[in-house]
DNA sequence: AACTTATTTTGAACGTTGTTTTTTATTTTA
DNA sequence: TAAAATAAAAAACAACGTTCAAAATAAGTT
């Protein structure tokens, strides 16, 4: 058999990442394989390795197109001021994280074999994310180097992700407190603690 | 055959888990299998299977042994104020995270069935990181709720945890900056915007 | 228009995985 | 000592990602 020319390559690329996506979404990572893609858009194993290269190339082009929406979902993020704007971000990735829980954890836990590198495109997309808290750092703190602007969003970002990841796999322990109020005092106290003022007053 | 009683059962257990961190180490995680590990040890992969349950359970087992280990190496350290010891130890986690790459990983990464449920010691194995916070905590800030310092200890866990997970996999995007500088920043920034004042003298 | 050459999808085969079931050997009990 | 229980191993099973040769269509050539 041979080339039944109904879909291009680019759009069997399309079909398996949302066919990806359902499965991962209403039957697990357990649930996901490459098989299952495959017959699931009518297509066969070889042919999406074919086009992808590998299962993990699959796997990796979900990936990326999940970081593709969370971007989305961070811009569209509307806030008073900078540091409201954070806050209001935080919060937006950690219920990203929630609502697609299974792919977000794709993203983060999916390792690419040595024979496998890792595409720029895919560092650039998780850097991207990063950016958006250093626009707002370059707001609030207008008389700070941009390699410190760099650090603090690290920071900032690495404890949002860091208390996103526990809460999803319920590995924080505190049954009585709220995400929220935890990413909230994250960001408040280190900004705080960086010298922001809010309304000045000091002591 | 059967019945060759060279080992207890609590003897291949140990064996397995030693076993199986080896093969992590050396080979990584895509190296390790039941099949491997049993024929490391002369058995064979039914044999686990009873005595752990499943391949999972296995798994567990290798994490377990992994969380008493980061916790022992986390009681040891020693500094000279509680704010040094939060700052040493966040290190010291970083350190173990990166020397036992694989081990680690598996510990935040391995997800069960839900027919395997997540015993209740590997909770409370966790959950004793955390405690090591809250009891400097309880130092820093003697006129805070227990509650709040629950809070803040999630906070700087979080924190670390999520800088060392993104270093681990080089998803910082941000080579002249150190992780350790980094982990200073975020647990002094945000201890000092919690209220905590080294040599008092306000303003 | 017929034939050849490329191309590309497929189907079958391979090696490996975790697990289940059956067989076999040993230990314990009657 | 014979029967019953037990425990380890062997074999079978289903599913996995990947590879490769065969097959069928498309494109190119005469």
């Amino acid at each position: 058999m041979a080339r039944r020319k109904e879909h291009s390559h680019d759009e069997i690329r399309a079909m398996a990442i949302q066919a990806a996506t359902e499965l991962l979404i209403d039957q697990g990572a357990i649930g996901l394989s490459l098989r299952k893609v495959a017959s699931q858009i009518g297509y066969v194993p070889s042919t999406l390795i074919n086009i992808f290269g590998s299962y993990n190339y699959l796997l990796l082009a979900v990936s990326e197109s999940t970081l593709r929406t969370l971007h989305d979902r961070l811009t569209g993020v509307r806030a008073a001021d900078s540091l409201g704007k954070i806050i209001a971000m935080a919060w937006e990735y950690s219920q990203f994280a929630h609502e697609q829980r299974q792919a977000f954890k794709l993203v983060f836990e999916l390792q690419l074999l040595d024979s496998e590198p890792l595409p720029e495109s895919q560092g650039q997309l998780i850097a991207g994310l990063f950016t958006l808290i250093e626009r707002e750092l370059a707001q609030l703190f207008p008389e700070v180097t941009q390699v410190q602007h760099l650090s603090m969003s690290r920071v900032l970002w690495g404890g949002i992700h860091g208390l996103t990841s526990l809460s999803l796999d319920n590995k924080l322990f505190a049954e009585s407190l709220s995400l929220r109020d935890l990413l909230e005092s994250h960001v408040q106290a280190y900004l705080q603690g960086m010298g922001y003022q809010k309304e000045l007053s000091c002591c």
